[in-house]
DNA sequence: AAACACATGTCCGAAAACGGCCAGCAAGCG
DNA sequence: CGCTTGCTGGCCGTTTTCGGACATGTGTTT
């Protein structure tokens, strides 16, 4: 269901301390943050690589700030418009996690104002096309169990130990 | 297995020798007779506090004149309803120890007709919600042996003492 | 159009753990 | 010997814990 008209993002590539990434940037914004070989990650091949693109320069910076302790709030413009209706819904509301803060599948469902969607929540939540800056990893299960992440529970664990580490 | 349908009891403050207590009553009569921070002991915020509720008035005087030696048996209506048939049992088995007199776990799970309960029998003792006036206390191990006490083995043997002071 | 897969949450029944015990037996002691 | 001391295993209602079965909405696949 992926738009083939719209054109391909550009793509480069970032070393975190958690492992290598790939970022992707459209015309509109930031548009792709993965773990290189995590789950629905899209086939970045024939996506044009260009470290030098304004946007992804800018979330390079900004991503090593953050994995260095000196930033909790990114400043980037996102595209988060390949998602369909309900997923770019579920995504936004993510943004309103502030860091240090946790939610909980069932309320992100009742957020979104369809609160018996809970799974459907969760396989939005799970498609997060943009890691870390949409703070996916905040979200944990009714019991306060990580219960999964794409790009791994070992990263999710180290993304909430960083950020509560005021 | 509390029922919480039944409405939340009226609760009252009583001083006594042997530390504070919290009194409690139901429509149906005296509900709870607790050491403050004893085991097993509900959580009584939510419930209403008013010292001049008639059966917990005559309740603090005769636990006074109790105390003061003055008295050995209780004239008080009773609720036991907020405990299983079996507990309900054992706790009305506890009536007819006479003051001064003790009795055994085994015999008390004699008496109730189930003679092998016996731990189940201490079990439900231990639950008893109104202390003194359901005279829990008076029950001792086959040796003799004070065994255990919600309200602590210093209380135990206090009341015990009391009462044996004819 | 229909079936299926889920980074859930809730409920219900079964199973296990937990006591304010007690009787029986084995060892240690004078 | 007799007496204590300490352990062992069985007893049973209640409480807690655990696991499986649903219901559920969306997106993806056939």
């Amino acid at each position: 269901m992926t738009n083939p008209l719209k054109p391909p993002p550009i793509r480069s590539h970032f070393d975190s301390p958690l492992g290598a990434m790939t970022l992707a940037a459209s015309s509109h914004g930031l548009c792709g943050v993965w773990f290189d070989g995590q789950k629905h990650q899209p086939d970045p091949s024939g996506w044009a690589h260009n470290p030098h693109h304004p946007v992804l320069l800018q979330a390079q910076a900004q991503l090593a700030e953050y994995f260095a302790g000196q930033r909790r709030v990114f400043d980037l413009p996102l595209d988060l418009s390949r998602g369909t209706p309900f997923q770019q819904a579920v995504w936004r509301a993510l943004l309103d996690i502030a860091p240090g803060a946790t939610s909980t599948y069932g309320a992100m469902a009742r957020f979104v104002e369809r609160p018996l969607a809970v799974r459907a929540v969760a396989a939005a939540i799970g498609r997060n096309p943009i890691s870390i800056v949409v703070p996916c990893h905040r979200v944990l299960g009714a019991g306060g169990a990580l219960t999964g992440y794409a790009g791994g529970l070992d990263r999710k664990a180290a993304l909430l130990q960083l950020e509560s580490t005021a």
